[in-house]
This record gives structure tokens, sequence and C-alpha cells, in this order.
DNA sequence: TTACCGGGGTGTATAGCCAG
DNA sequence: CTGGCTATACACCCCGGTAA
């Protein structure tokens, strides 16, 4: 059988033209650098100048070339973001012997470095899942082998991390909302003055004052989360809290959108409005998030609940009938966070079938004549990840439920198993044909056959009741009586 | 630290419009 | 007549400013 056909380059393809041109660069320059972004991003490229056959001791090669520039953009941007692609070329032969080949490309996710981070053990373990990607790959690529390694695309980037710091004014929109407590310290601590402000009501004065919040007691455990406040450290803080906390930002039109948003794990829930500016970033406490979303979905007057995660909004006025009885906004909202909090984004689809029952009733009844092989085979190294399976041993067992005839082993052990193996069955094939011509005609039933023929009310294969064309089904390579069935 | 209040939004009650 | 929607009026909420 033919094999699905697959695209693959041509064996007159080039490489794409990026990677063409990172390949055309001079080779004793120094590495292609090239940046971009205002210079807050840079791809490195290190081309395989020596031409050197295994990954492994090329990815050796060039540790100490990325360290020295992992060093040296960690020093001029302070924290930065780093991911890799290893650029190979793999080649086969099709089948009119001509080579194609394939760019094998194999990359890292971007991971954030700061001074603090250990660069050697980024490193190495950035090697390993590029290898393994590889070893995946050519697990899978069925027949492509390794040409030659061109070489390794580095790319770092300048990396922000967002923190909360410093006090900053609401803009006026959102202010007037009157939704969010923004206390106004002028320490780094406004992650803590947020959650804190959840515990004090609006009749407490001065919720927005660092003073108030001064000789509070509270439940909460800060230690997992550090000041200025890594939004990424939010989630040490949810846990040793059992707290959902859900971190909102603001767009340009200071409409809000969901910068951090948790599954809903814990029955407290925190919801922060993360504010930034040039210089400075802030968190602040959403005491309503109705209020401060509203205007931007609906003009609708009413009071609605909204969906903390996808931002669905249902009134709480809103009273639907439906079959299964009244339903309002709160129901609903329950219904969909069963669906929106609890689950990645899916939809349910229901077979217009509801149940599943087997109907391959023909494959019910016994088989006449059944073979079972199992062959032994060598295997030979093509290519260092191709191997070829010489058969040179072969086990064989017939079983057959037809009288007469008789279940045979058949062993074989040598160079021509295959032509010996394709004899035998040959020869089995001849001989069940033989069998098949048969046609016995039915035999009368006996006196028992008989009663269970008559007493029949229910199909004996698929269990169903019987119409007016229920059949006697006998084997007509014996013309014994077998069972009753319902016609078709 | 405490008390008070301005201001401008939200939320609610009610009435009216309109299509089916 | 009903349900869905809008308009209007007004009560209420609550941040944040002021001042004692």
């Amino acid at each position: 059988q033919k094999m699905k056909a697959i695209k693959r380059v041509a064996p007159e393809a080039k490489p794409s033209t990026s990677k063409r041109v990172r390949l055309q660069a001079n080779a004793d320059v120094n590495d292609m650098v090239t940046s971009a972004l205002n210079d807050s991003a840079v791809d490195v490229y290190i081309k395989n100048k020596n031409s050197i056959k295994s990954p492994i001791e090329y990815l050796d090669d060039i540790t100490d070339k990325i360290m020295s520039h992992l060093k040296k953009y960690l020093n001029l941007w302070g924290n930065i973001k780093a991911n890799y692609v290893f650029e190979c070329t793999y080649y086969k032969l099709n089948s009119s012997l001509e080579t194609e080949k394939l760019n094998g490309n194999f990359k890292t996710t971007a991971e954030s470095l700061t001074a603090e981070s250990d660069l050697e053990d980024h490193l190495s373990v950035s090697s390993t899942k590029m290898i393994d990607e590889m070893c995946e790959f050519e697990k899978k690529g069925s027949g492509w082998a390794l040409l030659h390694i061109d070489g390794m695309l580095f790319r770092v980037s300048r990396h922000k991390p967002l923190k909360g710091k410093q006090f900053i004014p609401l803009p006026k929109s959102i202010a007037l909302t009157r939704s969010v407590v923004n206390v106004q310290n002028d320490d780094d601590l406004c992650f803590k003055y947020a959650i804190l402000s959840s515990l004090l009501d609006s009749e407490t004065n001065h919720r927005h004052l660092p003073s108030t919040y001064k000789n509070l007691t509270h439940p909460f455990d800060f230690s997992t989360v550090q000041f200025p406040t890594d939004i990424r450290d939010i989630k040490k803080f949810e846990r040793a809290n059992a707290c959902n906390c859900n971190v909102y930002g603001l767009d340009d039109k200071n409409n809000v959108y969901p910068l951090k948003v948790s599954d809903f794990k814990y029955d407290k829930h925190i919801d922060l409005l993360y504010l930034s500016n040039e210089e400075t970033s802030h968190y602040c406490l959403i005491s309503n998030l109705s209020r401060l979303v509203k205007r931007q979905i609906s003009k609708h007057k009413t009071k609605h609940i909204i969906c903390r995660r996808c931002f669905k909004t249902f009134k709480t006025d809103y009273n639907y009938m439906g079959k299964s009885g009244l339903k309002t906004g709160d129901d609903l909202m329950r219904e969909h966070e069963m669906f929106c909090g609890l689950r990645e984004p899916s939809r349910c689809e229901f077979p217009e079938k509801m149940t599943v029952e087997f109907d391959k009733y023909q494959y019910a009844t016994k088989v006449p004549v059944v073979v079972y092989c199992d062959f032994e085979t060598l295997s030979t190294p093509v290519t260092q990840t191709i191997q070829e399976h010489k058969t040179y041993s072969v086990g064989l067992r017939t079983c057959s439920s037809i009288p007469g005839f008789k279940d045979e082993t058949f062993i074989y052990t040598g160079a021509d198993t295959m032509e010996k193996f394709n004899e035998y069955l040959i020869d089995l094939c001849r001989k069940v044909e033989d069998i098949y011509a048969r046609n016995v005609p039915m035999h009368p039933l006996t006196e028992e056959e008989e009663r269970r023929y008559k007493n029949a009310t229910v199909c004996e294969v698929c269990n169903g009741a019987f119409t007016e064309n229920n059949i006697k089904v006998y084997d007509d390579l014996t013309g014994r009586f077998i069972i009753i069935i319902i016609s078709g």
C-alpha cells in the first residue's frame, strides 16, 4: 500500500531565506549579531565553523561562547529572556534514489534570567531539551538522517518583569467608578496594602492611607512574596493563604483586562488592579469588579454579575424560564463557572445517538480457521538511527474448529525463512479453500434443537426481539445447527 | 486619628414603548 | 397581554479631600 504523501523539501530546495542569509555570512568573522526593537532584543547566530558532526560535541563547544553573551547582556540589561534554536539539516534517499533534504530546527522556550540565575544550569537544561527534541524527531521522522549541523541561533531580549511598587494615582475614569481602593504608599509594599485593604469594609475611614494598616492584625502570610512584588510570585501567595488572587491590568483606553487569573481553587477571592507608568508600577484592590468592568461591556444600567475569568456577564435581575424551571442570573453564572473556571476552554458536543452499543454482529461468531505467527529478527544498523530487521525464524500455529482439520505447528529457522513461510501459507490457503468450497446441507434438527428453536423469543446474538424473519443459522461446513438470529 | 462631607458614579423602582 | 428593553428619578455608595 502506498503511504500518504508527505510534503517535503525538494532535493534542490534551499534553506529558508533567513537561514540562508545566516549561513552565507562570512565564516571568518565572529558570530553574526542582529538587533531589533530599539536594541531591546538581539539575535546571535553561532555558525558551526568547524563542521562538528556530533550534536552533543557541538553544543559543548559553543557553551563558553553563549555564556559570555549571556553575561554581557545581563550586565547591560539586568533582566533578560533567552531562547535557542538549534539548526540542522537532515537527508534521506527517496524511491528514485535522489537525496531529499529537510531543515530540522530544535527550539527551547524563552527563559527569564537574572544576575542571580545559575547560567550553567540554564545552559545544560536548554541543551538537554534540544537534544531530547532531536531524538524525538529522529524517532518519528521515519528515515531522516542527520547531514550536518548548521549552527545555533541564540535570542536574547530585555525583560522587565512586572513588579508592583509605589503609589500611582488612578486614571480619572477609573477613580470615578469608586470601585478601587488605592493605598498611597511610599514604600515597595503596595501588594501587601492591596491585600490588607480587602479586610476593611467601606465604613472604615481612610482605606487609602498606609497608616491605617500599621497596627492591623491580619491572617495573611506574606513570607512567600518579595517586595516589590513580582506578578509571578502571586501564585505562591495564593497557595500559602488558600486564597485566589486575580490581577487585572488597564489598556491604553483604560479598559480592564485580565493579567493573571487563577482557577477558583479556594473560597476566598481577592481581585487586584495593576497600574504602571514609566517609573514605577502599583497594585490596588478592586473592591467591586462589577462597578469597574461594567462600563466597558454593557450600557445596561442594572447590576451585573461578571465572570472573573472571561468577563462574561449575567444580569442580576435576569429571569429565564427554561425547561428545568426558572433561572436567575446567579444560577446562570454558577453554571458558567463550572465550565469557565475549572476547565480549559472547550466546547461540548453530544452525539446524535445517545447510546453506545455493539452492532458488528458478524464478528460475534467463531472464525473457522485462525493462524497465529511470530517472527524473530536480527537488527543490523543502517545509519545511526535506522536499523534493518532481517527475519531469521518463524513460529506458526493453525487452529480450527472444523472437524477433520488438523491443528498444526510450523517452526522454521534459516536465511530463507520468509520464502518458507510464504510457501507454507499458500499451501494452507489452498487447503482452507477446499474446505470452504464444501456446502453441506443442514441436518434435521435434533429434538433438543427443535425445542430451542420453537421456544426462542429473542435473537441469540443481539438479544433483540424477533420479527417475522427469524432464521436458523447453520454451519455450511458441517451442516450443524448453530444459532437462531434475526434475519439481516 | 477621627469625623465629616462633596461629588459623581452605580443600583433600583417605576413607567412607558413596542413587537409579537 | 407579555416580555424585553429604555428612560427617568432618586436613593445610595464610597473614594478621597479637608479639618479638627
